[in-house]
DNA sequence: TGAACTTCTTGATATATGTCAAGACGAAGG
DNA sequence: CCTTCGTCTTGACATATATCAAGAAGTTCA
C-alpha cells in the first residue's frame, strides 16, 4: 500500500473504491534535494503528494527567506490558492533531501468531479483539514510564546528536527535560530 | 440592496438569480450589545453574515481570553470548521455593539447544493477566501514585528480602532494593551 | 587530504515587548 | 449627581528574544 492510498483512505475516509478511481489519476515524480518542485511567480500546475522525503515552502519578504512549513511524508504540497485558482504560486517548494512524490495535475484534479460520485465532499473535507491546520497555528501564536511554540511543535514532529537544518524550523516558528537552539539545550 | 447581496454579488461572484434563490433561506437576527451569537462547548448550528455591527472572536486559553478575529459588517461569522462538520464550536462569538445578522441554519445550508447549481463552485470560492486570509495571518506573524502588524493591521481596518476596545485588538494582534497604546502614541 | 561551506552552539550585549502600578478620563447605572 | 467600572495612557522596571561575534563540528568537493 502507497502512502497516498493509507492518507486518502485512512485520513479522508475514501472508499477503496473510491481510492482506485483516483489513483490513475496521479504519476509519480522523483525530485533531487535541493530541486524546486514549485517555484514563486510559476503557475501552481500541480499537486504533490509526499511518498517520501521533505520539502520546504518558504517565501522571500523583503529579502529575507521565510520558511513556512514542511511537507514530509503524508503531507500534500503545493500553494492550494494558487493551485485552486490557477494563480501564480507566491512560494516555493525545495527538496530538503531526495523526495517522490505523486502528483496531480490542475487538469486532472478538475476531472475528479465527473470521477468520483462523492468528490465534492471529499475536496470539502481536504479544504477543511488545511483550514484547520491554519487556525491552529494562528492561535498558537496568539496563545503561546517561542518556547511553547517550540515544545508543542517538537512533539508534534519530532523526526523533523532530526532531517532538517534548525534554522529553517526556527523561522517556521517565528524566533531566531539561536532562540531555538537554546530552548532545545534545556 | 442588503450587505449579504452586495458581499455575495460582489465579492463572491453570484449572479443576481443565483442570490434570489438562496436569499429565502437566510433570516435576520438581531443581537444586542454584550450578547452571545455562538458559545464555546455549544453546538454551531448557524453561519452567520453581519449586516450592520461588530462581533468579537474570541476563545479561553488558560484561562486567559483570546481575541481571534472581528466580524463586522460584510463578514461571516461562525466557527467554520464546527459548522461545516456539525461540531461544538471552539470559540465565542459576542456582540460589541448592537448587530444585525442574516443567518443561515446548517440544515438550510446543506440544501443549498440541491437548490443552486453552482453551489460547489460558489462554497470552494468561500472556503478558500477564508483560507486565504488564515494564511496571510501566519505569514504576518513569521515576518512582521508586533509595531509591523499593528500599522498593517490598522490600514486594513481603521474603523475597528474606533468601536473595539483597543485591549482587544492587541490580543487579536498578539501584543499587549501597553504595546498597542504605545505604537499608538507615534 | 585540505579548503571552503554550512550548521549549530554559546557568550555578551542590545532591543523589543511584557508586567506592574498609578492616574486620567469617560460611560453606565443607581 | 455621585460612584463605580472599564478603558487608555504613561512610567519604571523585568524579561524574552534578537543580534552580533566567535568557535567547534560536520559536509562537500576538488
Amino acid at each position: 500500500m502507497t502512502n497516498l492510498e493509507a492518507s486518502v483512505i485512512g485520513t479522508f475516509g475514501f472508499s477503496n473504491e473510491e481510492f482506485q478511481s483516483i489513483q490513475s489519476f496521479f504519476k509519480p515524480l522523483s525530485i533531487k534535494k535541493g530541486e524546486y518542485f514549485l517555484e514563486e511567480g510559476k503557475y501552481c500546475r500541480y499537486l504533490g503528494f509526499v511518498e517520501s522525503g521533505i520539502l520546504r515552502e518558504h517565501m522571500y519578504i523583503n529579502e529575507k527567506e521565510v520558511t513556512k512549513w514542511f511537507s514530509s511524508t503524508g503531507y500534500f504540497a503545493t500553494d492550494l490558492i494558487g493551485f485552486l485558482h490557477g494563480e501564480k504560486s507566491r512560494v516555493n517548494y525545495q527538496a530538503i533531501n531526495d523526495v517522490e512524490l505523486m502528483v496531480l495535475s490542475k487538469d486532472n484534479y478538475d476531472l475528479l468531479g465527473k470521477h468520483v460520485e462523492r468528490w465534492a465532499t471529499l475536496e470539502k473535507l481536504f479544504l477543511t483539514k488545511c483550514f484547520s491546520v491554519l487556525e491552529n497555528r494562528i492561535v498558537s501564536h496568539l496563545s503561546m510564546n517561542a518556547e511553547e511554540r517550540y515544545k508543542a511543535f517538537f512533539e508534534f514532529q519530532p523526526s523533523l528536527f532530526y532531517q532538517v537544518p534548525l534554522h529553517q524550523i526556527a523561522s517556521m516558528l517565528a524566533m531566531s535560530p539561536e532562540t531555538l537552539s537554546r530552548m532545545r539545550a534545556k
